[in-house]
DNA sequence: CGCGCCTTGGTGACATAGTCACAGACCGGC
DNA sequence: GCCGGTCTGTGACTATGTCACCAAGGCGCG
């Protein structure tokens, strides 16, 4: 068991594997990022979840390709590519948690191409909001993070929230979104589902 | 063993899933299409390859989100489900080679993240091309295909192979591209890589 | 407090990409 | 040669992304 605390870079592209990733408590970001500086959140790694950047790594001895980052303090176990073998092949337990983690984020990426490549800001950013707030109503982040989180550009974020507010949907101040209108949030993010 | 002949619909979103399909011979290719009717390819599954949108149904017992089409002849295999479950706890070349997938799939959805939300659409064009023609110097295929190819839109493919062309990289016929000025194709693929 | 400095957010101007409407060019069957 | 379908070209407009720059808020420190 390996306590981190939050902003720790797990791994960058190009790095090698150490092993094969379990979150106990914690989320990680996984994000990529061009050279221009735009980048996208792929996915969150949660308690109880293991890390596919890492199996990736393991079964076809790639390297990364993306970045992990501790979102919040996190506690990992990593467990060597050896005892990952062992466990894969003798553990029906492992096993079957491993496949549903690859299943399930494997549909959060088609899910992420479909988002990106076939919907507006609009929607993408209501979605984010939404996703971000949880069962909360309101939302602590900055507009180059929310650009960040669906792929897009601080300005572009900036302009939409005031579309949003000027709709009463949202009121914004520095660094915190309140999700008044939150049915007419979620009517404009379901459109093109 | 199973034989489809080209475009046949192999699974569409919604469906519930038959079994794991193996590929024999041919290509399927699996795409998404939004209600605008606009399209990406996500992948395609080779001979030998495993196909993963089969993997998440069985594993989670999900539906299917993404359509399946036979780009050309395919000879396939349908594994039953409990068959699937019983090679996977006791086969370790069938377990082997199904991980190896499924990283693989997993690693080119990512790229395909990264293409769609970080690169412009000149260079992933240019990719679509390179990647069509494999070692031939020519790709056969309309502008609205290539537009689904890369999840943009046919306008958008005319106007830039219209470029492409008055600056000599290719030539294009109905139908039909030549890949003149390869090499400068290739240095504007890699540009953001 | 007043000052400087960094982060965050706002805005205009422009570049790139996507949408819509429509016209013309090509291709096969007849 | 004619016809109907498919494929491609184009203008006008909207949406999104980029660039440059400034303004506002927060924060430490003399």
């Amino acid at each position: 068991m390996m306590q981190v605390p939050q902003g720790t870079v797990l791994f960058r592209p190009e790095d090698a594997c150490q092993g094969f990733v379990v979150v106990h408590s914690g989320t990680i970001k996984v994000t990529l990022t061009a050279e221009n500086g735009r980048e996208i959140v792929l996915y969150r790694v949660r308690p109880g979840e293991v890390c596919l950047q890492t199996f990736g790594c393991l079964v076809n001895r790639t390297t990364y390709s993306a970045e992990g980052v501790a979102e919040t303090d996190c506690a990992l176990e990593v467990v060597p590519a050896g005892e990952f073998e062992r466990l894969v092949e003798n553990d029906p337990v492992f096993r079957t948690r491993l496949f549903g983690a690859v299943a399930a984020r494997f549909a959060d990426l088609e899910r992420l191409v479909e988002d990106v490549a076939l919907s507006s800001v609009a929607e993408r950013l209501a979605r984010a909001l939404l996703r971000l707030a949880g069962s909360a109503d309101a939302v602590d982040a900055t507009h180059e993070a929310l650009a960040s989180e669906i792929g897009s550009a601080r300005e572009v974020i900036s302009r939409q929230l005031a579309v949003f507010a000027r709709e009463g949907l949202i009121a914004v101040t520095r660094g915190h979104i309140e999700l008044t209108g939150r049915a007419r949030l979620e009517a404009l993010a379901h459109l093109a589902e």
